[in-house]
Parts: structure tokens; sequence; C-alpha cells
DNA sequence: TATAATTTTGAGACAGTTTATCAATTTCAA
DNA sequence: TTGAAATTGATAAACTGTCTCAAAATTATA
């Protein structure tokens, strides 16, 4: 389990290398924690650890869920009126569906609109870094 | 300048009428002020009113705002830790080039990403209600 | 136009989410 | 091993948005 994530143990470790940043036994513990969802909330990940170590704060999980973000492992979505943070990490980029009625998320990839998004871009004089690409709507199940 | 907004004043007073609510001086003011902004915070909406009527009160541009968009004239989105209504009443959907640099934002429409985004829901069995598309990026300007 | 029923308003209290504070603890380079 | 620097946990504080409720405004009706 430890060893399946190594990547982005690296890769976390690279950037607290870079910025002076020190790893602790929380920043293993939440990350290994994060790899396992897709997305969570802060408020979960808190609920979630809290059998494993009753002591971890939730300021931690923010702090450290930000790291990740600054990392490049996470990505930070405001849903409502929470933060979800995705797990980024070892898939490409990728979109979301999600459904208004039972809050499903299903991910997809399209390279062709990711190929017009570059060419609206351009066409501004724009450099894209990221992009947020949400369809809200219902699944199939909610519609009836 | 009244005269201007004819036709989203009656949309208003349509959807008023349908559901037992009342036309009222701070509606007329509020939706007036939003129909000149592409989009706005209800904070910043707050502080532009305060020197047309200082005792307009910050609840009160919530709830006219989210009134808005139960009569289709406004949208919400979540920006950042804010929520930013557009004025979505005469022009067609629009989404967002931004720059981390300076803040800017730039509107644009793309109905090639729209007609690919229907597909992609289609294929996973979503019926799209709204959407939104923001890429993030750095201007010409802020590249330098 | 006056009246009364109903809705709306404004002010601030309140709730939920996220960040800031700070003393105590942990990390890590030397 | 030591000590400077970063991190943590607990909680206070900040922030955004909603709720409450008495007073005021609106609208239908007479």
């Amino acid at each position: 389990m430890a060893n399946k994530h190594v990547k982005e143990m690296e890769a976390l470790k690279e950037h607290l290398g870079k910025h002076q940043l020190k790893l602790t036994r929380q920043r293993e513990l939440i990350l290994s924690a994060f790899l396992r969802q897709e997305h969570i909330t802060a408020e979960a990940m808190y609920h979630q650890l809290a059998k494993a170590d009753p002591h971890l704060g939730l300021a931690t999980i923010y702090r450290t869920l930000n790291l990740f973000c600054d990392a490049g492992l996470a990505q930070a979505r405001h849903f409502g009126s929470q933060t979800k943070y995705d797990n980024v990490s070892h898939k490409g980029h990728h979109d979301h569906l999600i459904c208004t009625g039972c809050e499903k998320i299903v991910e997809f990839e399209n390279e062709e609109i990711e190929r017009l998004q570059e060419e609206v871009a351009t066409r501004h004089g724009f450099t894209i870094k990221t992009h947020r690409l949400e369809l809200y709507g219902l699944c199939t199940r909610c519609r009836n």
C-alpha cells in the first residue's frame, strides 16, 4: 500500500525540499489517505483520520491539503459552500460531470475540448496554466 | 437609462406576479444596478449602492440577487471563496478566462465547446442544466 | 382613498467553513 | 546531539451567507 504511492511521495518530497519545508508524520499520513480518494473535503478527511490519529487537528488537514495543491498533487474545487480537494496526481487532468440530484461525480477527458480551450486562450493572448470544466445536470437515475 | 432595462423589468414583474411577491423600491434599485454589470458579488454591490441608499441592508442584496437567479436574470457562480452573480439576461451563456496575475476576467463563448460538452454528457447519460468553464493563466501583460 | 392582509426590509444574531495565532513539539542539517 | 527553523494542535477569529423578527411597505379589496 505504501509503495503504491511512491511517485507521489517523491513529488511531495521534492516540493518540500524546494521550499524549506519539512516532512512530518502528519503529512505522510494525510498524503496516504488523500491518494486513496478521488476527491474529499477537509472535514470528511478529518473524521476519517480521527480513527487513525484522534489528535490530528482540522487546521493541519487544511494546511496540508493546501500544501498538496501547491505541490501539484491536488486541486481545490469550490462546490456549494464547501471546498473539495481533487486527486490529480496519478491521472491526467480530468473534468467533471456533476449530478445536482444525487451529487454523483463522473470524470471525463476530452482532448478536443482541451484543444479548443487552448485556441480560445491564444486568441485572447492568454497562456493557460490550468482549467476547470464542470457540467451540472441530472444523471439517468435522478431524471426520473 | 431606466427604459434600457424594460425587458428585464418585465421579466422580473412576471416572476413576482407568479409567486405572490411584491415589487419594491429596493428590488428595482438592485435590478437597475445589477444590469449595469457583467458580474458582481453581493458585498461589492452593497458598497456600490451604499451611496444611493445607505440603509440598504446586505441581507436584502443577497435575497434579491438570489431572487434574480430564480427569475432567470442572474446566475450564481462560486468564484474562489465568494459567490459572483452573473448577468445572463441579455446575452448567452459565457465562460471565463481568468488571469492569475492581475485577476482580470475575460468572457468568451465557443459553440464548438458547448456542443462537445453536450456530447460528453449524453454519452454518460446526463442531461446538462448548466456548466462552468474557467481557464486560468496569464494574460499578455502579466506574462512579462 | 382607506383598510387590512401579506410580504419585505434592515439590523444584527447566527451558522458553517476556512484561516490566523501561539506555545509546545518535531524535524533536520551541522 | 544540538539548536535553529518549521510544524502542530487547540482554539480564537475572520469571512461569507442565512435566519430572525419587529417595523415598514406593498397590494388587493372595499
